[in-house]
RNA sequence: GGGCGGGUAGCUCAGCGGCUAGAGCAUUCGCCUUACACGCGAAGGGUCCCGGGUUCGAAUCCCGGCCUGCCCA
């Protein structure tokens, strides 16, 4: 119907000809029309078309979706929030990039596969022990996971297909991918070049079943019945009579220290109210409080407040561990909660329920439990001067007792043997029955060194994957330095200045246009601006590697080096056998040696350094680790490294992976082919827009921005993976819980496109995307199929079923317009056009801008309720029905319909795309006149709507009077229907409408619509017979008659006495609100005046139905 | 502990200084009116969580509670 001459020509499909269904059937349509769009290569934009400045570029990466499961409703919303904004932008001429991919979760998925292999007996122990995994190499452990991603991967892609996304499937990637994995290993190597990338001993979250480190998003809380413990160490002197450098040497033997008696700490100024019942003679002791005695193998201090009256008492004595004999510090630190009695605002103390169990001392365990770590990094100095490391790592890889992985004094084994090899719980039973069992003197009439216990619930982080209680754990990790400017820095400058809520420190101009840069960096809705800003600014070093098989393994190879020297040494050959050998040309490659015990680079020695200055120093350990971009180009030179031959160095390879997000913290490179210049990653980053939902704000969102402006900077700011950042509401069930497998409440797209078809999916989760944080989706399990599903979705299939019957309603009167070839018809004469066509086309202009508005903001509700009601409320409702009575005879007319459906049609393509596609088979052939103010672009590509132009509607086209006009008109439809309704009047009965005369002059132009709508006979000024029903509109009097044989005396008098009582009390609302002296006074005048009218037309009302009332038979 | 949401009809949600507070579903009544019963016409249903304040005017803005959810530590 077009008129635009190159508009495809009257190609008559299969499906351009007979009749259609009455209901609008999905699986008729949906296989079909994907297999259309797919063989047209609509969704594979061409990036030079973008570099040659024909078209304009949209682009947006897929949040790649985990493979370690199918699709659930919430990715159904991410996903057609993200088609719905390609569609569009593809429709209005866009060159459009959806990148679509997956995700390989390293822990997610690796742990799955695990499960399922012990699942169904394939592996058994641990599977990173050789002697007890039952043969598992990481080869072939790696091949069963790709094959189960594989199978993930398909039913993902079929997911998103059936859902009818739009990406470019040609491009998929996934992010261990060859093309991926390059990206990866140039980011790290650049990383480790550029010294952002470091080697550190830090606590982190250990998961003693998988053995590896998570991430605190891995873990979640839960709260445990435990108990708190008292135990007494005992006080003693610190060893006097060795030197600091001597004790640094050899440790003093635990006969050296001397204990401390009550009556010295008495004398020391202990407060006399404390302890007073011991005996002068008697051993002092303190007493802490702990729920995990067991680590008290790994103290390395004690701990207590500088306020605490007690302090002073003990300045400068330590305490001896029981049984093992280490001697540690008495630190000061405002850490420490001072006990409920001692604080001085008992207010405060009740509510802290860790003073309530407070003793003021706290044992200090650096290597378990990140707060001790802080506080012992602080006293580092004074606990070395004990003659001890900070920290002391107690437990084995599987968080069993062990000496052998840092706690190794052999005279303080010797002391507690009979804890090592035992389990956490095992070692802590052991620990209280030692404790039990021996005095803090020796001296069997002495307390014991348990005092006592009491029960305690509290929360306890556990892993997501295998339950296990994480054990913070001292290991070596691999760290980037994202507090560094160049990370942190440049994510907080990209943020748009107005959402930043502290003014940026010298931040430059914001980048206008081009390449987007500082202060482009926009979020939707913007309070999630505040997010993004708070997690840079607290943000801290990222720990990146995880202890896996499934993931990309670091590109490092490295070797111990017990001392400087021999560091040195391997440095140079290394890198003079790298650089010598042909075979090796353009082998990037990049050493640096590390302290194994700081994460320190070491300094290399100067021209002026003196060579014993270094070579005597004491022994430390020292890694030399070697870094290459490209390991998998270049293997052969890798293999050298490791394998025993001619040029062996004995490096290895660094066995772990790296954390999932570094991948996919570089999905807008790796996807676009970087670190090739390609013509892809010029034309589509910066893409336009990133949706998502606010818990991927810190784990993705951030990662992404400071690559992708580190990795494409060139001397620039860097530019911005993406301009704008959506963030979307997540899906709940019915009772506010999210969706879960565990929980049963979760629903498979595929069975709601299988029971309501995929466009009224994804119209409801386009009505549903509101501003808030989180959205209710009642679930039901469906009785026929025992799939979730829900009634939600019954609004989006009845709203497609109403498009595709008006759609046959229009092509009954369209199908037999001329579609001959080649022609331009006149536009439609203004003149020609009645009452409701120009108040159709003045609703469509309307509805159009606030569309356009509305994509343009991201508010998907109100896209999804102005097609709604402009479809249904205005095309449907009213249009239809005024037009049914001239359609067919107007040429004028048929144009407007076609016009008008075919632009709602296009509006709603990118949330219904499959039916709008089946629709649009017919309605692209149907030719009427033009209409002047409506532009309906042709198709691009294979005469498919998907790539059709996206409707412009003038604005010249709104028309107000025709708007007040029709306005009138339906007032008086609503009020006659009313009356018919209370009077039972049947359907097809025509009844006679009075007016007053002066009134009836007025709607005299629109007679027929008149009654058409109402179900009008005639309509005159003529008085009312007496048997005519009253009722008034626009305070006008006007009457009904024909109604019945006989009017309902009773229904008359009930309809007028409501009728009376509303009018009753809006006139005293209003009249109350002029009465108040303020309101006349301050208010707008034209707000006051509409208040005047309102009540006049109220007035009017009431005294028409009490006359009325009056005159009723009684 | 810090930050961010939500609390409006039986349910799910709009509205965020001014129409008689709206929609869909559910309920009631009447209709298989020649596009659609996945439909048409009509009706009933609300202390807009509570308490203060600002204002001529508050569901809407401010303050203080209560309940509820999420994110970060």
């Amino acid at each position: 119907m077009s008129a635009d001459p190159s508009h495809p020509g009257s190609s008559s499909g299969p499906h351009s000809s007979g009749e259609l269904p009455k209901q609008y059937r999905p699986a008729d349509h949906e296989p079909r029309i994907r297999e259309q769009w797919e063989s047209s290569r609509a969704f594979h934009p061409n990036p030079d078309s973008v570099l040659s400045k024909k078209t304009r570029p949209y682009a947006i990466f897929i949040p790649p979706p985990n493979v370690t499961d199918r699709l659930h409703l919430g990715h159904a919303l991410n996903n057609s929030l993200q088609d719905i904004l390609a569609r569009a932008h593809r429709m209005m001429g866009f060159e459009t990039l959806w990148m679509p991919g997956t995700d390989h979760a390293g822990i997610a998925t690796q742990a799955v596969v695990e499960k399922r292999l012990r699942k169904d007996g394939q592996l058994k122990g641990p599977l990173r022990e050789p002697d007890r995994n039952g043969g598992w190499t990481r080869e072939r452990f790696v091949e069963a996971v790709q094959s189960f991603k594989d199978e993930y991967e398909a039913t993902i892609t079929g997911q998103l297909k059936a859902m009818g996304c739009s990406c470019d499937w040609e491009r998929q990637r996934f992010t261990m991918d060859e093309q991926c994995a390059k990206a990866v290993y140039e980011a790290f190597f650049r990383l480790f070049r550029d010294g952002l990338i470091y080697r550190g001993k830090r606590l982190v979250n250990w998961d003693p079943v998988l053995q590896t480190a998570v991430a605190d998003d891995e873990c979640y809380e839960e709260e445990i019945d435990a108990e708190f413990f008292y135990l007494r160490y005992p006080l003693v002197h610190p060893h006097g009579s060795t030197t600091l450098r001597e004790r640094r040497r050899q440790r003093p033997a635990p006969s050296d220290a001397v204990p401390v008696t009550w009556s010295e700490l008495r004398a020391r100024g202990w407060p006399a109210q404390e302890d007073a019942e011991h005996a002068d003679e008697m051993p002092a002791w303190i007493t802490v409080a702990t729920t995990r005695p067991e680590t008290y193998l790994g103290d390395t201090a004690v701990a207590v407040n500088p306020r605490d009256p007690r302090a002073k008492a003990l300045r400068g004595l330590c305490v001896e561990l029981p049984l093992i004999g280490r001697v540690v510090p008495i630190l000061e630190d405002d850490y420490v909660v001072l006990p409920a009695a001692m604080q001085e605002d008992p207010d405060e103390a009740a509510n802290d329920p860790k003073a309530r169990y407070a003793t003021g001392f706290l044992k200090v365990t650096p290597a378990h439990d990140p707060n001790d770590y802080d506080l012992g990094q602080r006293h580092k100095a004074a606990i070395e001067a004990a003659g001890h490391a900070v920290c002391i790592n107690i437990f084995a890889p599987d968080a069993t007792i062990s000496d052998k992985h840092g706690w190794s004094a052999s005279h303080e084994v010797a002391g507690a043997h009979m804890l090592v090899g035992l389990k956490r719980e095992d070692a802590r039973k052991k620990v209280i029955a030692e404790f039990k069992a021996h005095t803090v003197s020796g001296d069997p009439a002495a307390p014991t060194l348990f005092a006592r216990s009491v029960p305690y619930r509290h929360t306890v982080k556990h892993s997501d994957r295998s339950k296990a209680i994480i054990e913070p754990y001292l290991s070596d990790q691999w760290y980037v330095k994202v507090t560094d400017d160049r990370l942190r820095g440049s994510a907080l400058r990209a943020m748009a200045p107005e959402q930043r809520s502290t003014a940026p420190a010298a931040s430059p101009a914001p980048g206008s246009g081009g390449t987007a840069g500082d202060g482009d960096l926009r979020f939707h809705p913007s309070r999630y601006a505040k997010t993004f800003e708070s997690w840079h600014e607290n943000i801290r070093d990222w720990c990146i590697s995880r202890q896996l098989w499934w993931g990309h393994q670091i590109p490092v190879w490295s070797r111990v080096c017990p001392t400087r020297a021999d560091a040195l040494a391997t440095r140079d050959d290394l890198s003079t056998f790298l650089r010598r050998q042909d075979w090796t040309d353009g082998v990037d490659f990049c050493i640096r040696a590390i302290s194994l015990e700081s994460g320190d680079d070491v300094p290399w020695p100067t021209f002026h350094d003196e060579f014993e200055q270094w070579h005597q120093a004491t022994p430390e350990p020292l890694g030399v680790f070697a870094c290459f971009p490209r390991p998998l180009q270049y293997s052969g030179v890798m293999i050298r490294l490791q394998q025993p031959g001619p040029h062996w160095f004995g490096l290895s390879r660094d066995p772990d992976v790296l954390d999932t997000w570094f991948s996919s913290g570089l999905w807008p490179l790796s996807t676009l082919g970087w670190p090739d210049h390609t013509p892809l990653l010029d034309a589509f980053n910066p893409s336009s827009v990133l949706c998502t939902a606010r818990e991927i704000i810190t784990l993705w969102v951030s990662r992404m921005v400071m690559f992708n402006r580190y990795f494409l900077a060139d001397g620039t700011p860097g530019r911005l993976p993406f301009r704008d950042v959506f963030i979307h509401a997540l899906i709940m069930d019915g009772s506010g819980q999210k969706m879960s497998k565990s929980l049963g409440n979760g629903v498979d797209p595929l069975d709601i496109i299988a029971s309501h078809g995929a466009d009224a999916m994804r119209f409801v989760l386009c009505q549903m995307t509101t501003q808030t944080q989180d959205v209710r989706m009642p679930v039901v399990k469906d009785p026929a199929t025992g799939r979730n599903t829900s009634p939600k979705f019954d609004l989006g299939r009845n709203f497609c079923n109403k498009l595709w019957n008006a759609a046959r309603f229009a092509l009954t009167f369209l199908d037999g317009t001329d579609s001959s070839a080649g022609d331009s018809r006149p536009p439609v004469a203004h003149a020609d056009l009645s009452l409701a066509d120009r108040w159709m086309l003045s609703r469509l202009s309307a509805a159009t801008d606030a569309i356009n508005a509305a994509i343009r903001d991201y508010q998907f509700s109100e896209y999804a309720q102005a097609i709604y009601d402009l479809l249904w409320r205005d095309f449907c409702d009213w249009y239809l029905e005024a037009i049914k009575p001239t359609v067919a005879q107007s040429r004028a007319q048929q144009a407007v319909l076609a016009h008008a459906l075919e632009t709602i049609v296009r509006l709603l393509h990118p949330i219904a795309p499959f039916v709008t596609e089946a629709i649009w088979e017919r309605l692209k052939n149907v030719r009427t006149g033009a209409i002047e103010g409506i532009a309906l672009g042709p198709s691009r590509v294979g005469g498919l709507l998907c790539t059709a132009g996206w409707p412009e509607v003038s604005a010249a086209l709104r028309d107000e009077s025709a708007e007040r006009e029709f306005e009138r008109v339906r007032a008086l439809v609503t009020a006659i229907r009313e009356v018919r309704a209370q009077h039972n009047v049947p359907p097809k009965r025509r009844i006679a409408l009075h007016l007053p005369s002066a009134m009836e002059a007025q709607v005299r132009a629109h007679a027929l619509l008149l009654s058409t709508l109402a179900g009008l006979s005639r309509i005159d000024a003529a008085a009312p017979p007496a048997s005519a029903v009253a009722f008034t509109v626009e305070g006008a009097k006007a009457a009904l008659s024909d109604l019945a044989d006989a009017v309902d005396a009773s229904a008359e008098r009930a309809r007028l006495e409501k009728a009376a009582a509303d009018a009753t009390r809006t006139i005293a609302t209003l009249e109350g609100r002029l009465a108040n002296p303020g309101y006349a006074q301050k208010a707008p005048p034209a707000m006051v005046q509409q208040t005047r009218d309102h009540l006049a037309k109220a007035r009017a009302e009431l005294s028409a139905a009490t006359e009325s009332l009056a005159r009723l038979p009684a």
